[in-house]
DNA sequence: GACACGTGGGA
DNA sequence: TTCCCAAGTGT
């Protein structure tokens, strides 16, 4: 079966920026494992399409481990920002970190020691063994579930049903050519065996697929509900100094947006809890809010704006107009820059 | 095991 | 508008 699916990535393999043709490899070229590890990291419940551009300024930037080891923290997250998963960035320049220093720059190559890096869990450590290695690993992946749930008609919802889905795709995993099998599987998952409306006319396994036969594939894998999303409320303040230096914080590195730049203000609870303004200032309401959602919670974020020349906040620090840019905020942040940019006054 | 943790695109 | 979804990990 191994074999069908492989014959069918050789004809359909998706190119991407971290990968290696399958022709190229039978050529004897060698993933980079640097990359096929940060591109990893960053496809980590992120669509290919959001991944394209961060994976290429990322590579550009810093080409090799050691010089992300050496890379600024502020600079890596400012890079990050807008791929959200925050926790992401920060773990993968720790992990970068522990590869330029105690390993000499160089990836472990098994799945067991990549277990063992910061932000390289059971899935990653199997596809970077597979992918950059050649190692024999299973990867379990949203793709490999779906598939497998769907191959094996598999009606136990996830993730209750993990464990029986991993030794199915155990039992799939090929001697030969397990890298290009791992990515062969995640491929079908994604073009061919999608979420809605899979293509099981042109699938290399439909004549292999338990749901294709019971015409049950749209409703596998079956998942457990989800609960519903609380709206919270907060407000922001955005503080600008005479000189055209705006006010902002780095967050602090654990929860939410850790580690990110962001405007000072409340936190976000279901009311607006107490708070003071980060300086002194006459604070005016530019109307509107900023809406954006989180993974567990929607958020309504009302805004304050000001031309201070207080220079002492008691939250952040000023950073100056030349070095300040919007795409160095994690989105939400930089939502409430774009709704109070246009209705800002000219400096005097 | 449950929950926290982002974002943008598509139906 | 709202909901679902995408190559998961850490606590």
């Amino acid at each position: 079966m191994s074999d069908d699916l492989l014959a069918w990535y050789d004809v359909h393999a998706r190119a991407m920026p971290w990968r290696v043709s399958p022709a190229d490899r039978r050529a004897g070229v060698r993933p980079d494992p640097y990359r096929v590890w940060l591109s990893e990291v960053m496809l980590q419940q992120t669509t290919v399409a959001a991944v394209r551009d961060y994976f290429r300024k990322f590579t550009a930037i810093w080409p090799r481990v050691t010089d992300l080891a050496a890379a600024a923290d502020a600079d890596v997250m400012a890079a990050w920002a807008g791929l959200g998963y925050y926790a992401r960035a920060r773990n993968l320049l720790k992990c970068a970190r522990v590869v330029a220093h105690e390993h000499g720059g160089t990836f472990p190559d098994t799945r067991e020691r990549l277990l063992a890096l910061p932000g390289i869990g059971p899935y990653t450590a199997a596809a970077v063994a597979a992918i950059a290695f050649d190692r024999p690993e299973t990867v379990l992946d949203g793709n490999v579930e779906r598939v497998m749930a769907r191959l094996h008609a598999v009606e136990v919802p996830l993730p209750m049903a993990k464990p029986e889905l991993m030794d199915r795709a155990a039992r799939l995993t090929p001697q030969a050519r397990p890298g290009d099998y791992a990515q062969a599987v995640m491929d079908l998952g994604a073009t061919i065996c999608t979420p809605r409306g899979p293509a099981c006319g042109i699938c290399p396994w439909r004549d292999d697929c338990q749901a294709h036969a019971r015409g049950m594939q749209a409703d596998l894998p079956r998942k457990l509900p989800k609960a519903a999303k609380p709206t919270r409320v907060g407000i922001a303040y955005l503080a600008r100094r005479r000189d055209g230096a705006w006010l902002l914080e780095t967050r602090p590195d654990k929860g939410l947006l850790g580690g990110m730049l962001g405007w000072p203000g409340s936190d976000w609870a279901e009311k607006v809890p107490a708070h003071d303004p980060p300086i002194d200032a006459d604070w005016r309401d530019p109307g509107g809010e900023v809406r954006h959602t989180f993974t567990h919670f929607h958020l309504r974020l009302s805004l304050r704006v000001a031309d201070t020349t207080e220079n002492e906040p008691a939250r952040g620090a000023f950073v100056p107009a030349h070095r300040f840019r919007p795409a160095d905020l994690p989105t939400v942040m930089r939502k409430a820059y774009d709704l109070i940019s246009a209705t800002l006054p000219p400096l005097e």
